[in-house]
DNA sequence: AGCACGCCGACT
DNA sequence: GTCGGCGTGCTC
């Protein structure tokens, strides 16, 4: 009788130790009792500490049944995964369970299925698909299946049900279940290099010094300016790793995982690329997985998670655009993909590879500090200029709309020279608040003790923390005065403004309101590049990953929320989106500028971004982190808790931050207060932030406490949890 | 997180 | 007399 130790998908950081008649290997699934009801944990080998003695065995039970002859996580990742539950404290079966795809959380088989195809009859094999003249979309399907047999699934969506199905009926074709071959390293047979562009000297040196580095740890951040062809180092570098039959991981934030993205690769290699996303089917995503993890695909590309994506020969780990704050997961498990990649290239001795225009200054820091190796390519391709960044002085001015009369004559300019405008506005709707012209007071949201949003469009307010939503008033609800106005500026109060001030320019808003789904953001982003509109309007969405060659002019409406937000890296995130703006636009012919309208034309930060670029401003930026000693400098974490009893949540945090202090007191902590959104769907919202110099003895302090944290009074009755190296403080 | 057990209120 | 409200406690 062996005892075997199982992480059970329960929130709770302990293992728990089963029966069974022989022992098992670690990353086999069982399916086990637990309390009354039956759940499938994975088997692990760390020796469990609070495993009840031999003695007391008889209070054991059996594991139910073995899901898996062999391990389905290997040893890499399930060093990672014990890396996760320690690092950020969170319960080992939850951990091993956001690692695997649904279906196999679920305890389905992992073993490949068969799957249905479509192949020809002996009657087909006899038929000439010229008998099928009158029937077109049947002749097309019919003479694909004379090449070779096709996918069920495949052939309905390219052909059409109908004609599948008359095909089948005639008996010209049949339907088979046939198990895929699993086939390694199956680029091989097909692999072939498209036409490359020869690389510049900088992009050369890139290149050379990362194929220095296949077979061994090392870590290089490839800082390069927007269209400098950091895509094109990704390409050449991974070359002739895949060559070599090794596999490559490449993680993209979630907006910028195109069709276009994936099909460079595809079409510069002749190879498939595995691709995960959000919107992907359970079904699909295990087949990626397995393909991935049988080395089948020699490309993988995907979002966060995908960094969890098993891979039989690993050759290299990309980071594409990894300041992207879409790489920390926000909720459950707070990984960071960017940090997770890194300790896994470690464990596979392997090179990661981090790109980016702006860098994170945690990354900027580890290769300023000698720890990563420092790439850079500073030169636009194609001899494009750089945009030129200028400020303007928006104080004592008239603002139309929340645009300066100076803005509006250069906008002018630039629509008269025949070229395009982008509007950058960093709010949705018509303005952030509806304000009693009598009184002040504004309209809030009950729920989250918010300013609602006004949406004129729809002549409705919103809350833009809940979702919610209600008419628009006719009197002020505190003094009933009827002369409500709004206060501040969204998107669709520029739009409409600019229709008022430019009516003979065609005029396009992107924002999340207008390009709902990806279709529609690709529609939209067409038509922009066949310049079917002259001016632009919108929001973040348009800082990731489209470029907009036509625009000559970008205009950043607000920059002053940015530089006196409560959230110390509000400066940062606003430097990297300007830039990133900045980069989209003009192109060799048509060289671009950029205006950030300001009340603070003198402070340094953006005196610094515009005079002398986002590299020195983030070096700059390191020097006043160190000095405030702030992130990356020290570590820290929050506990965060919500409540609909504001006082209860306040109580469970005060009682925290007794525990942490009576645990070490040299620990630093600041709260407990209330986030920067102190309620959210009626519940309200506090954080205590702790910090110290060395990550060790947070991490400690950490350790000891969660059990005091559980056993607070306050525990059972609010929602609480950890956030490791916490990056958004909402 | 689930799920059961348990102890008080308004109903056929 | 019961059905059901959700507070408390446990899960190898």
């Amino acid at each position: 009788m062996a005892y075997i130790c199982v992480a059970v998908p329960v929130p709770l950081r302990q293992l728990f130790t089963y029966t069974h008649h022989c022992d098992l290997a670690a990353g086999v699934r069982v399916r086990v009792p637990f309390g009354p009801r039956k759940l499938v944990g994975i088997v692990v080998d760390e020796p469990n500490k609070d495993a009840p003695e031999i003695e007391n065995a008889d209070k054991l039970k059996a594991i139910e049944t073995v899901l898996d002859e062999a391990p389905i996580i290997d040893a890499v990742l399930l060093k990672m995964a014990q890396w996760l539950w320690q690092y950020y404290h969170h319960a080992p079966g939850e951990v091993l369970h956001t690692m695997l795809p649904v279906l196999l959380r679920k305890g389905e088989t992992a073993q490949v299925l068969p799957e249905e195809r479509i192949r020809l009859t002996e009657t087909g094999e006899r038929t000439s698909s010229d008998e099928l003249t009158r029937a077109p979309k049947q002749k097309a399907f019919f003479e694909a299946l004379q090449k070779s047999s096709l996918s069920a699934q495949q052939s309905r969506k390219l052909f059409g049900s109908p004609a599948v199905k008359s095909i089948i009926d005639k008996s010209l074709a049949e339907v088979v279940d046939v198990v895929p071959e699993v086939r390694e390293q199956e680029w091989l047979s097909t692999i072939s290099i498209d036409e490359k562009p020869i690389p510049d000297t900088e992009q050369s040196v890139a290149i050379a010094a990362l194929n220095q580095q296949h077979g061994k740890f090392a870590v290089s951040l490839l800082e390069g300016v927007t269209g400098s062809g950091k895509t094109e180092v990704y390409l050449q570098a991974i070359e002739p790793l895949l060559q070599a039959g090794k596999q490559i991981l490449i993680l993209v934030p979630e907006i910028g995982l195109t069709p276009q993205t994936v099909s460079r690769f595809e079409k510069r290699f002749s190879i498939d690329v595995g691709v995960l996303h959000s919107q992907l089917s359970d079904k699909a995503r295990l087949r990626v997985w397995q393909r991935a993890k049988s080395g089948e695909l020699g490309i993988v590309i995907g979002t966060r998670s995908a960094i969890f994506t098993p891979l039989a020969n690993p050759g290299m780990i990309i980071v594409d655009e990894e300041h992207d704050e879409s790489f920390k997961q926000q909720d459950g498990l707070r990984y960071h993909a960017r940090d997770l990649a890194a300790m896994r290239a470690k464990q596979h001795s392997i090179p990661l590879l981090l790109g980016s225009a702006t860098p994170a200054l945690e990354s900027l820091n580890n290769a300023l500090g000698g720890r990563y190796a420092h790439l850079h390519l500073t030169r636009r391709a194609g001899g494009a200029q750089n945009t030129h960044q200028h400020l303007l002085d928006a104080r004592d001015q008239p603002l139309h709309y929340g645009i300066s009369q100076a803005l509006l004559t250069i906008m002018r300019q630039h629509i008269n020279a025949g070229n395009q405008v982008l509007v950058f506005v960093n709010r949705r709707g018509y303005a952030p608040a509806l304000l009693c012209h009598h009184c002040g007071e504004t309209v809030t949201c009950k729920r989250c003790d918010r300013p609602y949003t006004v949406h004129k469009s729809h002549n409705r307010l919103q809350c833009h923390h809940c979702a919610g939503t209600r008419a628009m008033p006719r009197q002020c609800e505190a003094c009933h005065s009827s002369s409500l106005v709004t206060a501040g500026t969204g998107t669709e109060q520029v739009e409409d403004g600019l229709a008022s001030l430019f009516p003979d320019v065609k005029q396009v808003r992107i924002d999340s309101d207008t390009v709902r789904g990806k279709d529609k953001l690709h529609q939209t982003l067409g038509a922009i590049n066949r310049q079917e509109y002259q001016l632009l309007v919108g929001t973040q969405i348009l800082s990731k990953g489209h470029h907009f060659p036509h625009v000559t002019l970008v205009a950043v409406l607000d920059c002053d929320g940015a530089l006196f937000s409560a959230d110390f890296r509000a400066p940062e995130k606003l430097a990297q989106l300007v830039t990133q703006l900045a980069g989209r636009a003009g192109r060799a012919s048509k060289p671009g500028e950029m205006w950030l309208q300001t009340h603070n034309p003198h402070h340094p930060l953006l005196q610094d971004l515009v005079n002398n670029g986002y590299g020195h401003f983030a070096r700059h930026a390191l020097i006043e982190r160190k000095a405030a000693g702030l992130p990356p400098y020290i570590s820290q974490f929050v506990v965060r808790c919500e409540a609909a009893d504001s006082a209860l949540a306040f109580a469970f945090l005060s009682g925290s931050r007794n525990v942490f202090a009576a645990s070490n007191n040299d620990i630093e902590m600041s709260g407990p207060f209330p986030s920067l959104i102190e309620k959210r769907q009626g519940r309200f919202r506090f954080m205590l932030i702790c910090s110290h110099n060395k990550r060790a003895p947070l991490h400690g302090v950490l350790r000891q406490s969660l059990p005091f944290l559980q056993a607070l009074p306050q525990a059972t009755k609010v929602r609480w949890s950890v956030d490791i190296d916490p990056t958004d403080f909402s």
